[in-house]
DNA sequence: AAACATTTTAATCATTTGATTAAAAATAAT
DNA sequence: ATTATTTTTAATCAAATGATTAAAATGTTT
């Protein structure tokens, strides 16, 4: 009886199965270009049973959105809502987190970009809470002491967050683009954006004073 | 005979319509989620003239693909080949060219850097020769310049060319993303990128000096 | 061990898709 | 006006795709 459990608990299931194959290749090749037969091969399971655990291609689909957007925003939203960091201090940590954890999986930026605005992501954006998000935010208080005070020359906050996720997630996006232009192969792009870790902090302190 | 002339050099010939509304389509959807029914749709044609005059749905988007890349890096080989205009001149050119570009052709650039990704783009990137384009430009030596003269500190060419593509194109890639924080809706959306012509270069100037 | 429930399998299906075909229509050349 | 060529049309095709089906295999309960 126990030494069931325990090999039970070391067997991944059929479902996990599937959503990790599905994973991997609906954020290589997106939904449309992605066949139920392509999320079978890379489980090593029969066809059919993406249809017996999941109902449909779309239904997959929609649960690894949900879990890819929210595993990406988790982290921001503890960011953002942290009372105890500066503004300073978010970025850095934003700036770190993000470029380790898309160093890590490189597709996902413009896979969640793509579908969303394939209108792919079944009204994901409207579910989720984002505007409260931000708008009820540490980081959106912070954002206007640091106006009020003069330490930050744009008063709009979307600005200062446009900044900040432009310069870390972009160049993951245009990855094969600036590889091109740079002559890089993926260890030194990824170089490239470790160094970014530093600079990017540094880059948005100046940024906030500038007018 | 005058008047049969014109009569032509009036009316859309049908590959050009076909070109057009494949243009409007594969940059909508990209290439997998585009069907060649869609097209003919688009264009108000017959679904075998796609056959007829570019012999498949890949040769087309070939070709769209070829003219859109082309078609946006144009006017960025110019700036960065002027000589006679300085850094900062060519950092205000091309942020209120390609801020003004995007916003009326706001899907394209998701578009050209997906289907990069996917490999859809027939090794379009190793056909140009982008590489030269950047390393032997004008503002690769005035950076070499300033960066000689200490008045830009990091001295990596590639990080000012993230930094200033990030700051115009990824807001225009999140853009749903960025309306459902602000909640703004298009027109407020396109006010918020006229006003990053007149930041972007204050920004990047700031950056510059940033250590 | 038998009965029942769940999971898996391989074949098959219904629909969709890019492409082809043959004939009609339009245009160009003689 | 006739012939040749090009373009267009609607039907059809061959292959691919998400999904279904029925039976076999495996697991659970009595």
């Amino acid at each position: 009886m126990v030494k069931k459990k325990e090999t039970k608990a070391l067997d991944t299931t059929t479902e996990e199965k599937i959503k990790a194959a599905a994973r991997v290749v609906f954020h290589k090749k997106g939904y449309a270009a992605t066949r139920t037969r392509d999320i079978a091969g890379e489980a090593g399971i029969n066809l059919a049973l993406l249809n017996y655990y999941f109902r449909s291609k779309e239904k997959l689909f929609e649960t690894i959105m949900f879990e890819t957007v929210f595993g990406f925003m988790q982290n921001m939203a503890l960011v953002l809502n942290d009372e105890k960091s500066s503004l300073e201090k978010k970025v850095e940590l934003i700036a770190s987190y993000y470029i380790d954890f898309i160093t890590k999986e490189p597709n996902i930026p413009i896979f969640m970009l793509s579908e969303i605005r394939n209108n792919n992501a079944g009204g994901l954006l409207e579910r989720l809470p984002i505007k409260q998000l931000v708008m009820n935010s540490a980081f959106f208080k912070q954002h206007q002491e640091a106006v009020a005070k003069g330490k930050i020359a744009e008063p709009n906050p979307l600005h200062f967050l446009m900044n900040l996720l432009s310069l870390v997630v972009f160049p993951f996006i245009a990855m094969p683009l600036l590889q091109g232009i740079g002559g890089l192969n993926e260890k030194q792009f990824n170089q490239l954006m470790q160094e970014r870790k530093r600079l990017i902090p540094v880059w948005i302190k100046a940024m906030m004073k500038a007018k």
